[in-house]
DNA sequence: GAAACGTATCACGTGCTGCTTATATAAGCG
DNA sequence: CGCTTATATAAGCAGCACGTGATACGTTTC
């Protein structure tokens, strides 16, 4: 299954919301991924075996009880495919501050001399 | 249809690759995907719908022809939505200055007097 | 050790997603 | 105009993901 399929579903969104505020009993997930949703236990507890199986979270026993907190590698992974389309969002810093160290302004009003480098 | 499940499939991912390298036309597209994939053209349309539909991608109407572009901003909810987990894997470059700056190793050599404020 | 709790797994039903083929629409071209 | 090309839509079908209730497993408590 792959990153994006994972976090496709909203409860399965919601829970890492909740593990990334810190460790959690599946008993505590449970409870409030019930209140919100309206599912049950075991639908809770299936959602958190694919975070399990596929990276998004590590369970910890702690006698009866599961604790569950956030993995975060396959966010990193994510994060990662979006760098491709970073640039359509992201100022291009490297490029802003060699401007201003060079004075944009100033060749601006020279003429547009720059070959158009796509920096959309 | 949420942002997360029109990045769910693999299919709708290529497309966005391809359409991140400049506009394309629907039947260019298309092309790729038959050949990758090995789906039809009006499998790789209903694609293409999707995107659409969910405001990934843009058309431009160029006589008969469809040209598709990327259009960035629901990627950029995700981005945003991956915020909250950024501090798994961002040093965090403020408090890193701020360390540097007031000498924590020093600090450290004196005792760890700081109280445990969840940084992980 | 039996009862109770916390959690996971099983087996099954169902709705939705993604594919296909067939067809519609619309522009270009002889 | 009719033919071709480019693309979209429609209808139908199959697989699977997600839900449920029932149940199994392991730990604690009496």
């Amino acid at each position: 299954m792959h990153a994006f399929d994972v976090l496709g579903d909203p409860v399965r969104r919601r829970i890492l919301e909740l593990l990334a505020d810190g460790e959690m009993t599946s008993g505590a997930v449970s409870d409030v991924i019930r209140e919100e949703f309206g599912i049950s236990q075991p639908g809770v507890s299936q959602h958190l075996k694919v975070l399990r199986e596929n990276g998004f979270a590590t369970v910890r026993p702690e006698g009866t009880r599961r604790l569950y907190a956030v993995n975060s590698e396959p966010l990193r992974d994510i994060d990662a495919w979006l760098d491709r389309f970073r640039r359509f969002w992201t100022p291009r810093l490297d490029a802003l501050a060699t401007e201003l160290a060079r004075g944009k302004r100033e060749r601006r009003l020279r003429g547009a001399d720059d070959p158009p480098r796509s920096t959309t």
